[in-house]
DNA sequence: TATAAATGTATTATTAATAGAACAGGAAAA
DNA sequence: TTTTCCTGTTCTATTAATAATACATTTATA
């Protein structure tokens, strides 16, 4: 195939438009670890681009470790030691897999304070327009490698009943349910977004990275807002899993998710 | 906040890096419709760029049709026509909300062919060494507005039970089943990434956008794989949505994934 | 050993992106 | 009105990206 990059305006440029290329091939599977990808020249013919630009491309997926080359042979994708220690979080685990995380969890407070919530919070939490939150932005790391971004907002009421240090070594859920409040259901809702400056420095990825999100929102019996989460993932430490099972209801057959073993 | 854009290598120019920045805090819903962003001189001192970068990123957002410009007023987010509908999916609908999408929806089919799938999928699939595989590339469209960049494999064997217009006119779901094969359970993996050359080109957005990326395997009674699918989603017009229940079980309280509402 | 294929290195020229500055003109507010 | 803020326009200078080419070096192989 002879595709042609482009650059046209702010579209990126082609060394990048094929480090991008590249790298989606080998993350996804297309080029398997071990596969021998095509040599410079072959590159920068099959996309009609320059060799520089190639190596370019080449010299990127080399500083993220994603290929190996050697001088007389070519270039070898890598396996990835890096995504060995995925984490992967059920869905109905709310909580990530913090028994496989074991001792090597750990969690950096970045931000805790009060004040009014953003509107989008406020109108999810069903908050009226005075109702004080507060704010958290903890950072997860596993092995000591961070890889989640989590902004929470908890009405001011709930709130007062645990302290900054609390929040920074015990899983907020803990808290909440010390506190006296029933949990009784969300909504989650999962996206893709990039990475910011301050994101981007907490999680060690570049600017401009793609990274998970997911907004869930908890509520109580009363069916009041108890719990605003909003996380970002880091996709290559962190993995939402979902596992279905097809079941016969009243209306046909449907996708039932599976409960999660509890153990 | 004084953010500050890199290049470093092939980075992506520091223009796209800021259009992508601002395009996703527009249709994340950070900067709401009617808003009024910061000026061009605020914007390069905020980012660290010049007031050429910061223009051209707006440039190109105007272009978009995201932003309105007037001189001596300032630059206001758009309302937008576009992203009212967002297809959001169940998690237990495997099939997304197809009842939502109407008449509206539809197929287009860009791939189709019989070959030896790549490594990944086949052992996804847990085929032998020498079974080929089924490959289509479809794009899925709501009003003419694509939003999901689909890539399947389906074993030969199965797949010769439909062809190429059937594909594009019916979902695959129907077709498996139709084939005679018993659909039991499935597995999949939400992740993130970002568009290269031909998904952005399919989807209608700019090289570099967050994408979300949803992996699913699909197998019969027996445990055979029947279905690889790699779809990825605009993240501006599908959404994926997960209601919980707090639940009662044997080993405590658990988070219970709602059953889908088969309407 | 000679050859082919691959990466590494270097040079030059061209084009695109960026920075920094200046100035013109529209729109709102003191 | 005057001031202020914002976008629109133009200019120059600098840096980065790209193309095209040449040559050296490493490695495997015929």
């Amino acid at each position: 195939m002879a595709t042609s990059l482009q650059v046209s305006g702010p579209g990126g440029t082609k060394s990048h438009q094929l480090f991008l290329l590249l790298k989606d091939a080998i993350s996804s599977g297309r080029m398997a670890p071990g596969t021998k990808i095509p040599g410079e020249l072959k590159l920068a013919d099959e996309h009609q681009v320059s060799r520089v630009t190639v190596r370019r491309a080449l010299e990127a997926l080399t500083a993220e470790g994603l290929i190996m080359r050697k001088p007389g042979v070519g270039t070898l994708v890598c396996e990835q030691p890096i995504g060995a220690t995925v984490m992967t979080a059920s869905v109905s685990n709310l909580l990530p897999n913090i028994s496989k995380m074991g001792e090597n969890s750990r969690v950096r407070l970045l931000e805790f304070g009060y004040g009014n919530p953003p509107e989008g919070v406020r109108e999810r939490l069903r908050l009226n327009g005075n109702d004080r939150t507060q704010r958290s932005i903890r950072v997860r790391l596993a092995e000591e490698k961070p890889f989640s971004y989590l902004t929470t907002h908890v009405p001011e009421r709930i709130a007062i009943s645990y302290n900054e240090d609390e929040l920074a070594t015990t899983p907020l859920f803990n808290l909440l349910e010390r506190s006296g409040v029933h949990l009784d259901h969300a909504t989650q809702s999962i996206s893709a977004t990039l990475a910011n400056k301050d994101v981007a420095e907490a999680l060690g990825v570049a600017v401009g990275s793609p990274l998970i999100s997911l907004t869930r929102v908890v509520y109580d019996k009363e069916g009041k807002g108890v719990e605003h989460l909003h996380a970002l993932y880091r996709p290559d430490r962190y993995r939402i899993e979902i596992d279905l099972c097809r079941a016969d209801g009243e209306d046909g057959r449907y996708w039932q998710p599976l409960a999660p073993d509890q153990t």
